[in-house]
DNA sequence: CGAATGAGATTGTTCTGACATTAAGACTTT
DNA sequence: AAAGTCTTAATGTCAGAACAATCTCATTCG
């Protein structure tokens, strides 16, 4: 029943009515109101009890499985999976972490400026052009022991930003009070060899292996937010997660 | 023009009209019909060019959108991605992945053995004392060009294993014509500079950045059918993925 | 009691149709 | 030459409709 997993439709909205849907029934899996193996009721049902129409509702099951949040399968129904896809490394950033994990991080604030955004930048973030971007480099530690070198561009309408709340907090804090709400991230991880400035940084030897990765988070209106450039010291650190046959 | 591209449907298929689409398209950007960077014709001619409707259309480029070969924007039109396709995050073999990208690869067993596992391994695969293995090492190579080394230790109760399978197709094929349905695997995603060993397998220096993936996939009654280790050279090889919000 | 069959439920596929939104380019005006 | 406006082109969204394929379960038959 739509009505039972508390889902509504504002057709004054300019989010697409699927995605509406779509964004019900995640809240719904993640607030358990839906609970992992129960069955949802047939797409015909849920459209007509949301006045969408088949396609509409498809479209955002679609969306729902591709997530790997529902499972389906024709003559059976759908149903939420199971076994949710875990990921250590989930959407968040490595401050909230390493504080979550009861590690005291903290952050050295490199550079700082508000500058206009390059070219990569604007078509990585799809600002139009001429607009300004936050750039900036952070070194995070550990226990006074070097993890991170970070370099970062914000878009800059967001809310303003200084080194001290960069050094205070992390970065994503910073945009959360900034009223984004984090949707999804495209992210690369890759390896290379320390060069002298990231050795001395990160208080390493040039060549040694730094594990990269880059970052363009996306919040809950389709804006990029913020795009990153990290690299961590690959004797400290790695990436672990589970995958889910599809 | 879809003439050109050399699309052809099968109304007698028993593959989905839309998915037929995909799969023409797919040949032709990777046999080099289609160029990185061209546009193709509006999907309403395309449509009609193939006798299809515009949501089957649509449909089949949604899902070439989504795999990373076309972009397409409001406006303006379909293009061809100009950039190399990166590994997606999926629970599935590097020879499968390449081999989908349209890639060749070629796979050089280095070392084969059918051994008693040791301690490290028994743990875990989860095997009892005294149990064998098969421990291989191979050296994966994509257009002739190495690209990766990978070391993996498989029970040994799916099916027998010998030096001319591993070369001939992908460990996770093998494996699941042995029965294996593959459920999860845990991965962890690290770097490394190239030892000398490693440097001579994969064409490059020693002191370069390797990326470095440890896996444990485990298949549906629960077994845990293989470890591996593999190293990828950096500059060839990443990992791309997208974090979803929680 | 087990096998076979059929009905019902549900998703998957395909189609027709229409309107909205975005982007680019041409043209006009300042 | 630059800015503004308008038109055209193309994708994005939504709706209604119908048929196909798959799966489960109940019923019937041997």
């Amino acid at each position: 029943m739509a009505n039972n997993l508390g889902l509504s439709i504002d057709r004054s909205s300019p989010v697409p009515l699927y995605h509406q849907v779509v964004q019900g029934i995640e809240a719904a899996i993640y607030s358990g109101v839906l609970e992992p193996g129960s069955r949802l009721d047939n797409e015909i049902d849920l459209a007509a009890q949301l006045n969408l129409s088949r396609p509409t509702m498809r479209k955002a099951m679609d969306e729902l499985v591709r997530s790997g949040l529902l499972v389906r399968k024709r003559g059976v129904g759908t149903q939420v999976v199971s076994s949710q896809v875990r990921r250590p490394l989930e959407l968040s950033s490595l401050y909230d972490d390493l504080t979550n994990n009861g590690k005291k991080p903290t952050t050295e604030v490199l550079s700082f400026s508000h500058v206009e955004a390059d070219d990569a930048t604007l078509a990585t973030l799809q600002l139009p052009a001429g607009s300004k971007v936050y750039h900036f480099t952070r070194l995070r530690k550990v226990g006074g022991k070097p993890l991170a070198l970070m370099e970062n561009w914000v878009r800059d309408d967001i809310s303003a930003m200084d080194e001290a709340m960069l050094s205070a907090e992390g970065l994503y804090s910073i945009l959360r009070r900034g009223g984004v709400n984090f949707r999804l991230a495209t992210q690369r991880i890759g390896a290379m060899t320390a060069n002298d400035y990231q050795a001395s940084m990160l208080d390493t030897s040039a060549g040694s292996a730094l594990v990269t990765m880059e970052r363009t988070a996306v919040d809950d209106t389709g804006r990029r937010v913020e795009t990153g450039h990290h690299v961590y010291r690959a004797d400290s650190y790695s990436f672990e997660m589970t995958l889910v046959q599809r």
